[in-house]
DNA sequence: CCATGTTGTCATCAGGCAATGTCTTCGCAT
DNA sequence: ATGCGAAGACATTGCCTGATGACAACATGG
């Protein structure tokens, strides 16, 4: 049977990747503050004092889960209805994505707040702002950065608990009204 | 009609008032679960033994917030600039009102999380179904959701420090855009 | 002016947290 | 095979949290 070794006990790339992968799941669930490091170890399977030994803390690991995905979350232009669909659809499989509670609320830890607040705008803001830069809108910026807050807004609400019709809506249906929803005629 | 109580050492109306606004205004500050009740105490200038005196819990004190807020935020329609103008400058003077954490994450306390989901709902998803059924829209409920989970995204994202233009921007040039920022023409 | 209930202060408890250091177990090079 | 460095398990430390109960300061009705 198994000329593999199905008993590894020791292999630190493999208890480093499970930590990585357990704590992206966690943080994007729960976010920074509400998630701890015996948490991250259980889901692992991992015990969470290695958390220590392979990146040194608990907010370097959220820098470190923080880049792990950024092949996962390509600096996405949210007015393409396509892609503001993959990332409710992404929410929904694997939880909102890490970086998005920055933009509502303050983390307790400053290291992991500067870090998740550069991905944030690298990923979401600034790809929206050349945009609107391009088509020559005025306050480019202000635009972009109210976008972003709203999508996060909507994102995140999908997921508090708040909101009935919100959490059971189809990705679907959701975008094309979340792109009208803030104008009206008077 | 005392002429000159300049010292009132026990005055229990005076205590429990200290308190219940020093909870609200952190309560929006910080949010329900990163509020202890020695900050409190401490904002209040009121030792913090004596929330459990006046309202059993950190919980209950936290639904008396709720409650003792009431008139201050009426139920307000949010398609109304107006209205939306007023509720960002209360939100700079005095934090974002407390039930709209509510909106975007869980909080830890199920009681807690019942009662502001509630009182989100009867202040502000609620006018806002009711406006749009008026009009014969589809799917009034999930616009509705939808609208204000964007609007909280954006009051909260004014003050989470993630945005530096968004939390500079003036409410008067900021409803403008919040109500056109999520339609464009391609 | 005293007795009694109210209000405020303080020390402390139990539980949960991140982080650290120690000790054991394992794998690999020799 | 064996000895040594790497990897993992475990207990512990120090801190912060909400809550509680004992005690002191006060106000007031008799």
């Amino acid at each position: 049977m198994s000329g593999g070794t199905q008993r590894r006990r020791h292999d630190s790339a493999r208890s480093r990747e499970l930590l990585l992968t357990a704590a992206g799941e966690l943080f994007a669930e729960r976010g920074f503050d509400r998630t701890t490091i015996r948490d991250i170890g259980e889901r692992a399977g991992v015990d969470p004092a290695l958390i220590a030994r392979y990146f040194g803390s608990k907010t370097l690991l959220y820098v470190a889960a923080l880049e792990a995905e950024r092949g996962d979350v390509p600096p996405a232009d949210l007015l393409d209805p396509e892609r503001m669909r993959e990332i409710f659809e992404r929410a929904d499989r694997r939880g909102p994505v890490p970086l998005a509670q920055v933009a509502v609320q303050r983390l307790s830890d400053p290291a992991a707040q500067d870090a998740a607040r550069a991905a944030l705008h690298t990923r979401l803001v600034d790809p929206l702002r050349d945009r609107f830069v391009r088509e020559g809108l005025d306050r480019p910026q202000l635009r972009a950065e109210i976008m972003v807050a709203a999508v996060v807004g909507v994102m995140l609400g999908r997921h508090s608990g708040a909101f009935d019709e919100l959490t059971r809506a189809d990705p679907d249906a959701l975008v094309p009204l979340l792109r009208g929803a803030l104008t009206t005629e008077d």
